[in-house]
DNA sequence: TCTGGGGTCCTAGGACCC
DNA sequence: TCTGGGGTCCTAGGACCC
């Protein structure tokens, strides 16, 4: 271990709450909520609405009376705004160190190893280049392991008197620090595991991290090892700042209302491969296999309930809308079975390969390949990156897609579309 | 009426081979 | 025909992350 390692974990405050206030002043002190897809549930609240008790996760339908009696701002998940919003943050944060990981659309680890002066002074220069920047508050942990800075990053976020920088390095009483962290807010250690150790009397972080090794390898597998050593200041988990190949990409989605016949199935399922392929060509990917599963509500007791999912091969590896579209229809009608209501369902492209060195057919290379199949997606990528998602698309796809997920309070995409950009008015 | 979506890693167990 | 050990590959399920 390089003696003296400093990571940074820098996170981005109520990340899509804030990037809804960016462009609408008039939300600067307001409770902002933003809601799942669907308008399904809570996912991000602004600290005004944590303050108001709005617990994340919770159905929208049992808070409206919440949101109406607080003047809360809701808004629909709108990933165009925060992909785009989580962009300039990282650009701007890869200004201050080459060595950098962007692990989530929010949160970024920086390895200042070696920098000259005060890193705690660094890093409250970071957050304040940051916010002046893009318009995203963020803090900033600092520690000698990755897990560290996470516990770290989380006591900044609590403590305003922190200003949103603390380091775990630094520290007088670390054992003081890591008493105030419940165990299940320890990166690594979710619901199951917390609820696990809380049987066998440990509730917070410095009593996690006095547990005997053997106990945690043998309960919580080599994983929860690594927690543990990473707590104790040993590291375990390596910076990645080359992002490691992707293994899967998959998209789903649940549906604005039930769905009941083939026909609509299999025009979201159409428009579910169509985003796939869309992110495997833009990485340069093809696929050897696609995964389809169908779902019922879950939630409605009494209901019929059905799920199911079956594999289907591509003939060649490709990441051809239309060719993979072909195998996924084949794969729906095996499992797809009449008199439900189904809920969601979604396709999963796995065996990716590298579209440079995918391996060609032996057999008939000739009539499996597909170059004008390419250059046709190529011109459709082309086209919808110019005039906008959907300007060409598949027929299959649908025309009314009565199906499609409700998003009725979406704010607009402010960066990415000339037809949205914000209005300023003097 | 209304309950998200997209990923990864680890382990156990079965099939199969020598 | 029976026996045992060791290895690999695949899958399903469970855990976690944001």
């Amino acid at each position: 271990m390089a003696a003296g390692r400093i990571l940074a974990l820098v996170d981005c405050n109520t990340f899509y709450a804030s990037c809804e206030k960016v462009f609408v002043p008039s939300l600067r002190n307001r409770a902002v909520v933003v809601l799942s897809n669907n308008d399904g549930c809570v996912i991000a609240r602004s600290a005004e609405a944590k303050a108001m008790g709005i617990p994340m996760g919770k159905p929208a339908f049992e808070c409206h009376e919440l949101f109406r009696r607080h003047d809360v701002a809701v808004f629909s998940s709108n990933y165009t705004l925060y992909g785009d919003l989580s962009a300039r943050v990282m650009k701007t944060l890869a200004r201050f160190t080459p060595n950098l990981e962007i692990y989530s659309i929010d949160e970024a680890f920086l390895d200042l190893t070696g920098m000259p002066g005060d890193v705690a002074g660094y890093s409250r220069h970071i957050r304040e280049t940051v916010v002046r920047w893009t318009g995203i508050p963020v803090s900033i942990g600092l520690g000698p392991t990755k897990t560290l800075a996470k516990v770290a990053n989380k006591l900044a976020k609590k403590d305003p008197a922190l200003e949103g920088v603390l380091d775990f390095g630094t520290c007088p009483d670390p054992d003081a620090l890591l008493e105030r962290v419940n165990v299940e807010d320890v990166w690594g250690i979710g619901r199951r595991y917390a609820a696990m150790l809380e049987r066998h009397g440990v509730t917070n972080a410095r009593q996690f991290r006095d547990l005997p090794r053997d106990f945690v390898r043998k309960r919580m597998t080599v994983g929860g090892l690594h927690t543990l050593l990473e707590l104790r200041g040993i590291p375990c988990i390596d910076l990645e700042t080359i992002a490691p190949a992707k293994k899967s990409v998959a998209a789903s989605r649940s549906f604005g209302k039930p769905v009941v016949h083939i026909e609509e199935m299999r025009e979201a399922l159409a428009v579910y491969v169509t985003r796939a392929a869309e992110r495997m060509r833009a990485g340069r990917l093809v696929a050897n296999g696609v995964t389809v599963w169908v779902q019922t509500n879950t939630f409605i007791a009494g209901e019929p309930q059905y799920a199911n999912s079956a594999f289907g091969a591509l003939p060649m590896a490709t990441a051809h809308t239309a060719e993979i579209l072909t195998v996924a229809l084949q794969v729906l009608d095996r499992i797809f079975r009449k008199g439900y209501r189904y809920k969601k369902a979604g396709v999963m492209l796995s065996g990716l390969e590298s579209f440079g060195c995918r391996q060609l057919s032996l057999l008939e290379p000739a009539t499996l390949a597909n170059p004008k199949g390419e250059r046709l997606m190529a011109v459709l990528d082309k086209t919808n990156a110019r005039w906008g998602r959907d300007t060409l698309r598949f027929a299959a796809c649908g025309i009314k897609q009565d199906w499609k997920m409700k998003q009725a309070m979406r704010s607009p995409h402010y960066t990415t579309s000339w037809l949205e950009l914000p209005v300023v008015k003097t």
